[in-house]
Formats: C-alpha cells, structure tokens, sequence
DNA sequence: CGTCCACAGGAATGACGGGCGG
DNA sequence: CCGCCCGTCATTCCTGTGGACG
C-alpha cells in the first residue's frame, strides 16, 4: 500500500466518523445554492434587465445596493450563470466578467482582470491605466461581444480613487463598433451617488436594485435550507440555529455572517466532540470568528501600524482609556527609538491611526477640547490580552510589550 | 466675544521599486 | 540598457476649526 492510501484511508475516515458535518463546503459563503430564498424579487428583476442579451441587444446598467451579506453578489452570479447556459443554446455572442474591486486592489488591476478576461494580456504593472483602458476597449472591440462587466464592492475602489474608471466605462459604448458593454455595479454603501458624479451616475444606473437587510426568520430559513445538506441528521439544535440567526439580524443582516458562525460552531462542536450544535458552540463561534479576524489584520499591519497600536495598548494600560493624538506619537516616538526604526511624522501617524479605526481595532474621533485644542480621541476596541497574544510571538516587538515607556507617566499623571 | 490651542486633514511633492517599449 | 511612467508610501507645507478660557 502506498502512502497516499494510507492518507486516503485516515482521511476519509475522519470525515466520516464526523457526526456533526455531512457537507460543510455548503455554509462558505463562495457556495452558489440552487435557490436563494427571498431574493425572487431581486432575481426576477435583474433577470428582466438582462434578458436582452440573449437577442443581441445591449441590456442596461445596473446598480446593486445593499449592505454586507445581502445576497447581491449571490444574485448576481445566480443569474448571471443561468444567463450563460442559455447564452449557448441560443448561440449569443454574451460574455462576462466579475471583478470584486476590493479584492484586486487598483484601478488598474480592475481594468487587468477585464483584459484577462476578453483574452487580452497586460503586464502586472508598469503601464498607464489609460494604455491598459485602451487595451481593453481595443480587445473588446474586436472580439465582436454583448460584453457584461460586474463591479463587485465598487464603492471601495471610488472612495479611493473617485470615479475616473467608472466615467471612462460609462463613455466606452460610443467608440465601440463590433461590441457592447453593460455595466452592473454593486456597492456596500448605500450613499454611494455621493461619492459620483452625477452624469456618471445617471448613465450607470439606469436601473437600481435594492437589497433589503435579511430579518431573523429570514435568516433562519436560510440557515435551515443549507443545515440540510450541510449538517448530519439531528446534529443540529433548532436553538443554535435560531442564535445564529439572530445573532447576525442583530448585526445588519448579514447571511455571510450567519453562515460563517453556523459554520464555526459545527466545528467547534466537532472539535469538543459534542453530538449537538448547541447554543454555547455559537457564543464560543463567535468570540472565535472575531478573535481570527482581528489576529489576521494586526498580523498583516505594517512595523509601523503595529508600533502606533501597541502606543495605544501602553496608554490604554497604564490607565488612559482615551488617548489623543500626540500622546500617542510620544510613545510611538520613543518605540521606534527602541528598535532604532527612525519614526514617521505625526501627520502620517495620524491617517495610520485613521487606517486602524476603519479595521474596526481602534475607535478614532475628533474632539475639541476647547482651550485646549482639537485633537483625535483614540479608544483600544480591543482587549489588551489579545493584543499581547498577537504581538508576544512577534520576535521583534515582543519584548515591546513589557516596554515600561517614559513619556507614559506624565500622560498618565496629566490626566486626572 | 475674540483668542488661540492642538491638532485635522487636503495638496503638492519626492523617493523608490517595478515594468514597459524601443 | 535607457528613459519613461506607474502606484505606493511618506514628508512638507498648509489652511481650517470647535469651543473653554480670559
């Protein structure tokens, strides 16, 4: 027997003794169920916009909206593959691509992925984006196609880079002979025609699709359809199920969510070696989702993040629950002292410090103190032994945490 | 009621590494 | 190989500002 057997066999049967999970690949949310219960209305209508692909005529524009979790890339996808198979029975000349703005980064690797897509290939970087814009439109022309591009999570990349891209893709149509371009957007934010300009919004949403927030039952039937092939018979306690769910209603509806701690709590279910998913696998779901999630974002923090927000860990021990902006440049001053890492100036600092509220691991505000200035007032949204769990195995800023700083007393000391 | 603190945060600019086309 | 352009990170310089104090 070789040894890959032998893995086979060890492997399968740890999966089958499993008596918790039959499927767990069914709660990621990457995973496309054969229906989407109370997005009918979504699918109805994206569907309608879509159809005249088929006839070979441009479809509109559309744009999604809805908060995390919702269902618009799901839909989107949903329809967008049902779309293609009957593309190729009827034979139409319909492409598309989905590109999530967020996860590629730039303007420009939006624009890299839309060449990839149409068989056009550009380099990593080093071009301009209007050559690579140019590119594409080339590629596009050429290739004689109704051509869908699906801009996932868009509002990230205007709020960065304001909307040049989408204004450029909103024009293309005019230039091109042989082809068609839609556009379906879909964005977070539900205030994202601020953030446009109004000509570029106008002919980009020449539809609108709005998706609601899920509410508990909601959430729970959801939970329920996909527990089915996702869960061992009777290895699920309706109670957990209905945690999850309202767990996630309580956030802002969010299906990813629900699913992520069904998800967990099975494991950890699995792990303890419980027969049931009970309500305590999900409250420890939780607190272990949130604890990975922020082990992952402190780990990937530049040296210098990490320095800024193991200033606000020191403050935030030796009593300052709320420091402002140059107490924090004082410690963070005297740490890269320590490490003989020359120190960035506080202005930097200060969009770092902004970088880490929006990661949710602080929370920044501006105040004024009056007579006594304007300045951030930073709270660690952290607890501090997760902070010393993170850093104490970092080789370099470990012995940073025991760091009693100087300038910490007279912080301390001034407030009071 | 004006002053003035302690910054916020925008704009311009620069250093750097990567990749192009010629 | 060169000159050029890019995106990213950071610095420098700057104007703006809420409200306690005098």
């Amino acid at each position: 027997m070789t040894d890959g057997n032998i893995l086979e066999e060890i492997f399968n049967k740890s999966i089958t003794s499993s008596h918790i999970f039959k499927d767990r690949e069914v709660l990621r949310h990457d995973y496309l169920p054969e229906k989407l219960p109370h997005r009918e209305e979504q699918i109805r209508r994206l569907g309608e916009i879509v159809a005249p692909v088929l006839k070979n005529v441009r479809c509109s524009n559309v744009f999604l909206y809805g908060k995390t979790g919702t269902g618009k890339t799901a839909v989107t996808k949903y329809v967008l593959s049902y779309l293609e198979s009957k593309a190729k029975e009827f034979d139409a000349p319909v492409r598309f691509c989905y590109v999530n703005c967020r996860m590629v980064g730039s303007e420009y690797r939006t624009f890299s992925s839309l060449c990839k897509n149409i068989g056009v290939s550009v380099p990593f970087t080093g071009l301009s984006v209007g050559e690579v814009f140019d590119r594409f439109k080339n590629g596009l022309d050429s290739s004689k196609i109704l051509f869908i591009a699906v801009l996932d999570e868009i509002d990230v990349l205007i709020k960065a880079r304001g909307d040049g891209l989408l204004y450029e893709l909103t024009r293309i149509n005019e230039t091109l002979r042989n082809s068609k371009l839609s556009i379906i957007g879909i964005s977070n934010d539900l205030r994202l025609k601020e953030f446009l300009d109004p000509r570029v919004f106008s002919t980009l949403s020449e539809e609108e699709i709005v998706f609601r927030p899920y509410d508990a039952s909601e959430l729970k039937s959801i939970l329920l359809e996909r527990a089915r092939i996702a869960f061992c018979e009777g290895a699920l306690s309706d109670a957990a199920v209905s945690l999850c769910a309202a767990l996630a209603a309580a956030e802002h509806g969010d299906a990813r969510r629900a699913l992520d701690l069904l998800r967990v709590a099975g494991e950890v279910a699995e792990r303890k070696g419980a027969q049931i998913v009970l309500e305590d696998h999900v409250r420890e779901a939780e607190s272990c989702i949130e604890h990975n999630r922020v082990f992952e974002a402190i780990k990937n923090l530049t040296l210098h993040s990490k320095l800024v927000l193991l200033s606000i860990y020191h403050l935030s021990r030796a009593g300052v629950h709320r420091a402002i902006t140059g107490e924090i440049y004082e410690i963070y001053s005297e740490l890269c002292g320590e490490l003989g890492v020359a120190p960035l100036t506080q202005r930097r600092l200060s969009t770092l410090i902004n970088e880490l509220d929006s990661m949710g691991l602080v929370n920044a505000k501006v105040v004024s103190m009056g007579r006594y200035g304007r300045t951030k007032k930073i709270r660690l949204e952290l607890s501090r032994t997760l902070i010393r769990n993170v850093f104490s195995d970092d080789s370099r800023l470990g012995r940073l945490i025991e760091y009693d700083a100087k300038s910490l007393s007279r912080s301390a000391r001034s407030r009071s």
